[in-house]
DNA sequence: GTCTATAGCCAGATAGAC
DNA sequence: GTCTATCTGGCTATAGAC
């Protein structure tokens, strides 16, 4: 017991270390993203040698990819927390999650991966975990679109594909960017109106 | 005068082999982005060894930045040319303007550079004729958006930069990438989707 | 101005002591 | 598992002959 409550123990460090490493992975994603961002700088900025990040993570790819998963379980949580809204309609429910996602990029924690890149796509795509994540929060999010669709709030001769894509993509358009850097809107004002452009396209 | 017709002709043959070294530039961009890119790649697709690309063009960046500039270039001469129609309105202007965009990036040939990359982008602040561009086009859409506002063909209640930064994005959307990688979409029906989930949004 | 060959550098990844 | 020191490959850029 005292053996087990040890490795316990160690596994926790383990834990800690890792979630460390992957914060600033995805600080470092959000901030320069995948090319621009160095190993040396992940190391640096989490305090350790580059040597022991590869005790830790096979390669470049698999830091980003870490990133990746850990922002789809985040993603996930925050699905399931609002299908257990009673009060919600999907439409308000689509509306918070685009909403979360824009003010994650405005807040500088939203990890940037180019679609490009091969090399991190294939790691992407050999992730189990990742793919089946993904693939369970696109089915709830099709799933509460139909129904929006159903009931007028989103226009139904848009293939649901098309919709969630949209929703998808805002989660990295750069708008919110460009309007920020302008630096005369607050942070609420920016995801208004990127909120009111891209639901009222939706919408009808 | 033989003189001078055989430099103008040389000269002609120098804008002709640039022009081509530009094209492969533009469709490698397009295709990989700037960071996978790399200059053997386009020495290769041009069909001459790197060291002649470092006669006409003297970085990586400096090719990237002429890429940009005869976008830019053809940007503007579409702006002319929807400025020259009487039978449209600012809305139609502008509308046009995005759907050029939006079949330009389904060709595979909207070069995409990320906003990111430092000393790229350090180029292109540097080019005066890339942002003397960029500003008399911007200042072209800005009036027509200003016009549709106050006929109410677009929101008034947005800001002008809102609108502006909203068109400039959907040059560079993942969305019709994605419908696209799907395979089960014309590009017609894709451009479609995307100009009225787009200007749906900025309507009203 | 075009080529071949190479210099120089940087970043990802590893060896080996502790 | 962490470190220092090093290897390695690939990429930008250039030298120098023609």
């Amino acid at each position: 017991m005292s053996a087990m409550s040890r490795l316990s123990f160690k596994e926790q460090v383990l834990r800690v270390r890792e979630d460390a490493i992957i914060s600033s992975v995805n600080r470092l994603l959000a901030d320069k993203g995948f090319d621009l961002m160095t190993v040396d700088e992940v190391a640096a900025d989490v305090g350790i040698a580059k040597a022991s990040l590869y005790k830790h993570f096979a390669s470049k790819e698999a830091l980003a990819a870490a990133a990746m998963v850990r922002l789809m379980q985040r993603t996930q949580a925050l699905v399931e927390q609002q299908a257990a809204r009673t009060d919600a309609t999907p439409l308000q429910r689509l509306q918070a999650m685009t909403r979360w996602a824009l003010e994650l990029q405005l807040a500088g924690e939203m990890p940037s991966v180019p679609s490009q890149n091969s090399s991190l796509r294939a790691e992407l795509m050999a992730s189990q975990a990742y793919l089946d994540m993904l693939m369970q929060v696109s089915e709830v999010l099709g799933g509460w679109i139909h129904q929006a669709q159903a009931s007028g709030d989103i226009d139904p001769a848009l293939p649901s594909e098309v919709v969630l894509y949209t929703i998808y993509a805002r989660a990295c358009d750069p708008v919110p960017a460009f309007l920020k850097a302008g630096g005369s809107h607050s942070n609420e004002q920016i995801v208004d109106w990127v909120m009111t452009t891209c639901w009222r396209g939706l919408q009808r």
